[in-house]
RNA sequence: CGGGAUGUGGCUCAGCCUGGUAGAGCACUGCGUUCGGGACGCAGGGGUCGGAGGUUCAAAUCCUCUCAUCCCGACCA
């Protein structure tokens, strides 16, 4: 071992280490404890257990190679232990948001997870967080939560020490574990109720600069999430209940992913499909001349579009489809083309509704006397928000709203009118792009950033304010900042795996390479072995050495469900012939490297450091 | 929250319908044989059947309650 920790990328004393490479201070005297006990194992004496068979438990194929690979143990719902390998790809994770985060100029913090209900009551989110909200209480019956974000946290502390313009902008995050008592965990990672996150916030005097802290934080999210070798796409995204003009989701495409992402196959369009929109043609209504009135025609069990588009004979393009929605402004009704989906987020957004549900049938028959079923848009008591497609469709048939009867005839402008159009249908595959002539395509994603330009809500609420240049008192301006940590190891195996195992990206993997003993009571291959693997600890190569006395197919299948990048294979034939088997997870490289000579093993691994970025990059 | 299902050694599951006092494979321990893609034989250790109550001479098995876990749904005019 060398008189110093030449590596990077596990050490955290590296953050600190303005000289590296070049040996730092704090390390020329010591050798670096972390590396020599966590990076260099030996399989025997590591705490690895992998299994053959799969607990039932496992849906998606992250969560059962985590656990066959030994990462994770359930201990109650959406609660895991990280065992020493799922660790170590966690920290993987960690450092590079550490590294790029310190880049972009925020400071690491570390926030209490149980927090006093009296912060929250401020900024009026105790009752409104609802259920997801982890409550607790103290021995003195106050009351506490356990923090599944930490907006309020923050403010506070920024509140108590920041007066002044001269102390902005700042930006902090901090790496912690939060809880959110979801509905229904599952996923192993990807939906946890207990859950690794990185969570930044930043405070500026003005808009303007707070959007440069927000495209600051874009910037190293993409880094970011480039550096772990994942195929991702930064999509516009709905901002909810938290306000704000901008929004990016850093989704990571893969078909077990939870959410949807519209993109356009032409320009860089990607917006979340809660927030996605599609051009509408300009072409005007088409009024049809003598048109007769609308009439009311008997459809007995015609209640879906399907079934009514049927018994009229038209397309359901040509239904006008309503629907009663409840909110905590009352209800409305939705009118869209029969042919799309309502889609609620766009709904609530339109109303700016704090909640939006559909009412059971039977409420809306007690509550309005309307038939859902046979809802249209006529004479009804409730505001109609109408779709800005319906101009379109021009005439049209649509419920009578009375119990087995639709109307025909219907046209916009004469028998329905609106002051306003809104865009509230989900777009489908193949819909026009918003921003040029191409078309959208759909991909199923997990979320595993998220960027918030949150504007003043906190701020104002809990009176985070600083006296700028002229002495004025102002409230800063936010913006919050987060990724899934765990989830983030979980999409990249999503993204990353075979029928064998896991297949790691090069700067998520815990090892870098795998050294297979094949003939461990050999004493000339074990030699031979652990030669190699002494000079692999020199270099600063992260290896697993499988040392154990199974057989040759364990430690293949072992090797393989690991995801170690690449694979070095020890054994009486190959020693015969003096050479070692190299082999990269992916399957690009398979080749014999002599056993006398070290540098073409250094080449390759230098090969595929380089591989790795080069398509995290693309 | 609604619907469906499941809880039996560490893991995967059988047994339950037709009550009679617990079984297989994997894993684990020992010995031997094996040894380049999750070996085999022999010998072992380990569970009182999620929990509580009830029926019965007798309950993993039947009944009631309860807890836990998993799956599906919460887009329908």
């Amino acid at each position: 071992m060398t008189s110093w920790c030449v590596l990077s990328t596990r050490c955290e004393q590296f953050l600190f280490c303005n000289l590296w490479p070049a040996p730092c201070p704090t390390w020329q005297t010591k050798v670096c404890r972390k590396h020599e006990d966590s990076s260099f194992m030996r399989f025997s004496s590591m705490h690895l257990p992998t299994l053959k068979e799969v607990p039932s438990e496992a849906e998606v194929v992250s969560h059962r190679l985590m656990l066959r690979a030994g990462m994770i143990r359930r201990l109650a719902a959406g609660i895991y232990s990280y065992l020493p390998y799922g660790l170590m790809a966690i920290r993987r994770v960690e450092n590079i948001v550490r590294e790029e985060m310190n880049r972009a100029g925020a400071q690491e913090v570390l926030l209490p997870a149980v927090q006093p209900a009296e912060l929250w009551q401020e900024s009026g989110r105790w009752d409104f967080y609802g259920r997801e909200l982890l409550r607790l209480k103290d021995r003195h019956q106050r009351e506490f939560c356990f923090g599944p974000t930490h907006e309020e946290v923050i403010t506070d502390l920024v509140r108590h020490e920041v007066r002044s313009y001269r102390q902005l902008p700042l930006n902090l995050y901090q790496i912690q574990t939060k809880f959110r008592d979801e509905i229904r965990p599952r996923f192993g990672l990807m939906r946890g109720r207990e859950f690794i996150m990185k969570d930044g916030y930043s405070f500026d005097v003005d808009d303007a600069a707070a959007g440069r802290s927000y495209q600051l934080m874009r910037e190293a999210y993409s880094r970011i999430f480039s550096r772990c070798g994942l195929n991702f796409r930064a999509v516009e995204a709905d901002s909810g209940t938290i306000g704000g003009s901008f929004s990016h989701e850093f989704v990571v495409l893969a078909d077990s992913g939870e959410d949807a992402v519209a993109s356009c196959s032409a320009c860089d369009y990607a917006a979340n499909i809660e927030k996605a929109e599609s051009r509408v043609p300009e072409a005007p209504a088409e009024i049809v001349e003598d048109l007769p009135a609308p009439e009311a025609v008997a459809t007995p069990e015609c209640a879906a579009v399907e079934e009514v588009a049927a018994f009229f004979q038209v397309a359901a393009g040509q239904i006008a489809k309503s629907m009663i929605f409840e909110s905590d402004l009352g209800f409305c009704m939705v009118v869209v083309p029969g042919d799309f989906e309502v889609n609620e987020v766009k709904v609530r957004a339109a109303l700016g509704a704090e909640w939006l549900e559909v009412p059971p049938p039977a409420r809306v028959a007690e509550e309005l006397g309307l038939p859902v079923g046979y809802l249209g848009p006529l004479e009804v008591s409730v505001p109609v928000l109408v779709d800005r497609r319906i101009p379109l469709v021009g005439t049209f048939v649509c419920g009578a709203n009375r119990a087995g009867y639709h109307l025909r005839n219907v046209a916009w402008g004469r028998d329905l009118k609106a002051d306003r159009l809104y865009d509230l249908v989900t777009v489908r595959p193949g819909d026009p792009c918003p921003r040029c002539e191409g078309k959208l395509r759909l991909d199923r994603g997990i979320e595993v950033g998220h960027i918030f330009k949150l504007g003043t809500k906190y701020s104002e609420k809990l009176k985070a304010t600083f006296l700028d240049a002229e002495g004025e008192e102002r409230l800063m301006i936010m913006g919050c900042y987060g990724i899934g940590i765990g989830r983030t190891v979980a999409a990249a195996i999503e993204q990353n795996h075979d029928e064998n195992g896991i297949i790691f990206p090069w700067a998520l993997a815990p090892f870098k390479v795998a050294l297979l003993n094949l003939d461990p009571k050999s004493e000339e291959v074990t030699a031979a072995v652990e030669t190699l693997y002494g000079d692999l600890e020199k270099r600063g190569v992260e290896v697993l050495y499988d040392d154990r006395g199974e057989r040759p197919g364990v430690k293949f299948k072992d090797a393989d469900l690991l995801g170690i990048p690449l694979r070095l294979t020890l054994g009486r034939k190959g020693f015969k012939k003096g050479i070692i088997e190299a082999r990269s997870r992916n399957g690009v490289h398979d080749l014999e490297l002599p056993l006398a000579d070290r540098t073409p093993l250094w080449d390759l691994l230098r090969d595929l450091e380089a591989d790795d970025s080069r398509l995290s990059s693309q």
